[in-house]
DNA sequence: CTCGGTTTTGCACTCAGTTGCAAAAGGTGC
DNA sequence: GCACCTTTTGCAACTGAGTGCAAAACCGAG
């Protein structure tokens, strides 16, 4: 239920047509809910269905550009959706698994592959600490959606340093950092 | 591909039956893992078929107990996946999205939530610390087995430990901590 | 204007995970 | 032995996400 409220928000921020949502998908949102431009098709044509938003007038067709823009019905179910109450969604992290099979069977070949986690996770970091100069040089005097936008951010950042730091510790725990 | 691999290293740590997997999950793997005894045991079946495991001996039949070893192939299989090469999967947080959400719409209703998932975690970082004062008196004089055993628990502390102190900051950033 | 490449939209299929439910065996009380 | 409950196994249907691919419109070169 989370990627139609992903779109209403994009789409609150900016009315866009579906190509332009996955663009910007693929440079924010994207990092805490990755969709690709089928799935976000997909869901538009749900949400107008559900006449939570509605494209600009036109005719409709195959191939020709529709921009969409968000209905007061839709503005409504985002409000109640962020008020709304959600379990964290289960951890499912493989490299996990992958130590404890490797607690059993042996932990050959495991170094370098967490050496290469270690990497990815230190590149989106820098991505992340890269937006942060960019787009947040003050967040503690920004008004409250702003200093919301960076609390996300900030998460990021936590989440990558705390695996960088973890995966460090775990290859010197086989001796090999 | 996860799931089977669990199955085969919980197997190795000891032949089970469904049932027994699945209350096992429950406790250990399923932390970083989830998993439903559907889930289980059409893996199960599915790993027999592949001959990486099979079931001691005595006739199938539906509600009659059937317990499961690994074969060499299985644990070759198992062997072969930890040093195998896997991305990490991408993150996937809808309360991120509902903080991007309440950027834009207005954060009412939304502290409330968040303190109810500061309690979650508080009470899963509790269940941590429990079996990590339990199984691992001495992580660092243990040998490399327990030590990665310990690691992964060590993953899970930190994560709960984090987002208690993100949801706490973000908290304060709503003037509601 | 028409041909070929690009953009934009969208369908169809697969796969993993979730939920609901039922069938077969085993155990317990009468 | 039989009536009933519990344990154990398993099927079936659904949902959300991922992948491959194609159709319609658009656009620039000649």
């Amino acid at each position: 239920m989370s990627l139609p409220h992903a779109i209403l928000t994009a789409l609150l921020e900016k009315p866009s047509s579906g190509l332009e949502l996955t663009r910007r998908f693929d440079k924010s949102i994207g990092f805490f809910w990755p969709a690709t431009h089928q799935q976000i098709y997909r869901e538009l044509g749900r949400l107008e269905e559900a006449a939570l938003i509605r494209a600009l007038p036109g005719p409709p067709a195959r191939g020709r550009r529709r921009e969409y823009e968000v209905l007061d019905a839709g503005r409504a179910a985002l409000r109640d959706w962020v008020a709304a109450s959600e379990d964290p969604r289960p951890v499912r992290e493989p490299l996990m698994l992958r130590l404890r099979a490797a607690a059993v069977v042996g932990s050959e070949g495991l170094a370098e592959e967490l050496r290469r986690h270690r990497q990815l996770h230190a590149e989106r970091l820098a991505a992340y600490r890269d937006i942060e100069a960019r787009d947040f040089p003050d967040p503690a005097g920004a008004p409250e959606g702003v200093r919301l936008q960076h609390a996300i951010l900030a998460a990021g950042i936590g989440m990558e340093e705390f695996w960088i730091g973890w995966l460090t510790g775990v290859l010197g725990t086989l001796g090999e950092d």
